[in-house]
DNA sequence: CGACGGGACGC
DNA sequence: CGACGGGACGC
């Protein structure tokens, strides 16, 4: 019996999965690799953690499978992508690389390897659009689908939601990047009708873009215009109606501004639009916008009041034609646009510049000087180490100061001091103005990943009413180690963990009694949980 | 072509 | 005042 150990160890080694996920590579090879080989070879792509080349316990012959674990899930996605197909030296026959299951879902044969690699599972805000989901994970690299999970009856967002890339590699940058709210998680490989696979299908499946009546994109684009595919349907689409219905919460009457849009626009575009007949070839939008007096940038930089979302804002800068994005920072109220040629861009600036969005919430909106243009997130994302999503949401310095000297401008405007109404709290170099928060907070910090140990817990309870999870999560990571906030469900109360209890410390130092998004915030240490209760009854409870 | 070793002494 | 969240693909 050499091969005897524990019950419970050998228990555990078989419910242990690869940590972190995907990061064990497969491979079959010629019996005559070696390790010194595979080191060679396979070093180059990250840290390796083991490398373990089979061989038959009896005979110690070599059985053509290796194992190579690496640190990092990106590494390991990188490692199979490069080497699956390649020789070793001196070596024949080819490498087949996969990723490794775990022991536990053991040798099977799956028809769908890959598909465990480029499918994550993700939790999402239930507010989300699709769009707005594509939008978070398309800086990790080249998206083949999207999709959120609805309630068939009611057709509610039920607030999770699957990203599909083309590569195993992005979705692994996507994986390891992305902000922890997401909690990703690779996405079991939905489950398959036994019979008629071939004959009964869903044509979204196998086209994305595709919508009722609406047929002539196939695939989504892979990194062109984000909006190409979708655009054409939307209006038909029962989703995306809601979508837009379910963020006119907080918006106010931000549907009369929406209307007001609209019509200003037909009549710019000689009022075409409005009968019915669509745009007239000699006089249409495009003829208009080539002759338009531009600045010769295609960006531009939006401040936006907060509780406006992201879909009302990009459904707002789409009415001018070229919109190639426009990406909003919720918490922050700051957005940036881009549109296909500088004349569009300086058209929607003179447009919606002052455009109040909803009535009483005037839009500043300016080009974007190209000098301020913040990193290329997708290019980070790409180089094997720049993983620098931010909790956040972007929103830098220059912003937030920017902000604040407008506001300070638009009081001033008014007759008022704005040093009495602001406190003459300026922004110093460690902290910045938040559009959200009447005093200036540090920057933001990254998240930490769900699974880390939490050092210290937080009670919070927002006066009146909940305040959205976005606007928490961007103050509260601002301390540095925030794992987790959230509220409770239909309340206004909930939780921060914090891996420090620095930091957590700080939270409440600076956000107790602190207006947050319109409400009042109270911030104080939680109490064990119930749970902690039952886990420990022999330790003495501390009062 | 196709799947799981070796290490190790801890409160 | 207010105390413990949500998770698998419209069948």
């Amino acid at each position: 019996m050499a091969n005897y150990q524990p019950y419970d160890k050998r228990h555990r080694d078989l419910q242990e999965d690869v940590r972190p996920a995907n990061s064990r590579l497969f491979i079959l090879c010629s019996k005559q690799a070696t390790e010194e080989m595979f080191q060679k070879e396979f070093e180059r792509y990250g840290g390796i953690e083991d490398i373990w080349v089979v061989k038959d316990k009896r005979s110690n012959e070599n059985k053509g499978v290796t194992y190579i674990k690496y640190g990092k899930t990106s590494e390991a996605a990188l490692a199979m992508e490069e080497m699956n197909g390649k020789s070793l030296d001196g070596d024949p026959k080819p490498l087949k690389v996969m990723i490794a299951s775990s022991k536990r879902e053991g040798s099977i044969r799956d028809p769908k390897e890959d598909e465990k690699n480029l499918r994550l599972f993700v939790i999402v805000p239930k507010s989300y659009s699709r769009d707005d989901l594509r939008k978070e994970f398309e800086e990790f690299g080249d998206i083949d689908s999207v999709s959120l999970v609805t309630d068939k009856y009611s057709g509610a967002n039920k607030g999770f939601g699957y990203v599909r890339f083309h590569r195993a590699y992005h979705a692994a940058l996507a994986f390891e990047g992305c902000d922890p709210s997401f909690k990703p998680k690779y996405a079991d490989p939905k489950p398959q009708k036994e019979r008629d696979q071939d004959v009964m299908f869903d044509p979204r499946e196998v086209y994305p873009g595709y919508q009722s009546g609406y047929r002539d994109s196939g695939r989504e684009s892979r990194g062109g215009s984000r909006y190409d595919s979708d655009r054409g349907g939307r209006y038909e689409d029962r989703s995306y109606r809601r979508d837009n219905m379910r963020d006119m919460r907080g918006v106010g009457d931000s549907m009369q501004g929406m209307k007001r849009g609209h019509s200003e626009m037909m009549d710019d575009f000689g009022g075409n639009m409005g009968g019915g007949g669509g745009f007239s070839v000699s006089s249409g939008p495009l003829d208009i916008l080539e002759r338009y007096p531009s600045t010769g940038s295609t960006r531009l930089h939006i401040t936006a009041p907060i509780g406006l979302s992201q879909g009302y804002l990009t459904r707002l800068f789409s009415i001018i034609p070229g919109l190639e994005y426009c990406d909003l920072n919720e918490a922050t109220g700051q957005a940036f646009a881009r549109y296909t040629s500088p004349q569009c861009a300086s058209y929607a600036r003179d447009k919606l510049h002052g455009f109040e969005y909803p009535i009483g919430s005037p839009l500043v909106v300016r080009c974007a000087d190209e000098q301020q243009r913040p990193p290329d997130l997708r290019s980070l994302g790409q180089s094997s180490m720049g993983f620098d999503s931010y909790a956040g949401y972007g929103g830098g310095k220059a912003q937030g100061n920017d902000m604040f000297r407008r506001a300070a401008l638009i009081l001033e405007n008014a007759g008022i001091n704005p040093d009495r109404v602001l406190g003459g709290q300026q922004a110093s170099q460690d902290t910045e103005r938040v559009g959200y928060c009447p005093i200036p907070l540090p920057p933001p910090k990254k998240m930490l990943p769900d699974d880390t140990p939490v050092a210290k817990r937080l009670f919070i309870v927002c006066q009146p009413s909940g305040t959205p999870e976005k606007i928490l999560r961007d103050a509260f990571c601002r301390m540095g180690n925030l794992i987790d906030v959230y509220l409770l469900p239909a309340r206004n109360y909930g939780y921060a963990k914090y891996a420090t209890i620095e930091s957590a410390m700080k939270a409440i130092e600076l956000l107790h009694g602190q207006n947050i998004g319109g409400n009042r915030l109270k911030v104080i240490e939680a109490e064990p949980t119930r749970k902690d209760f039952d886990n420990e009854p022999y330790k003495k409870q501390r009062t």
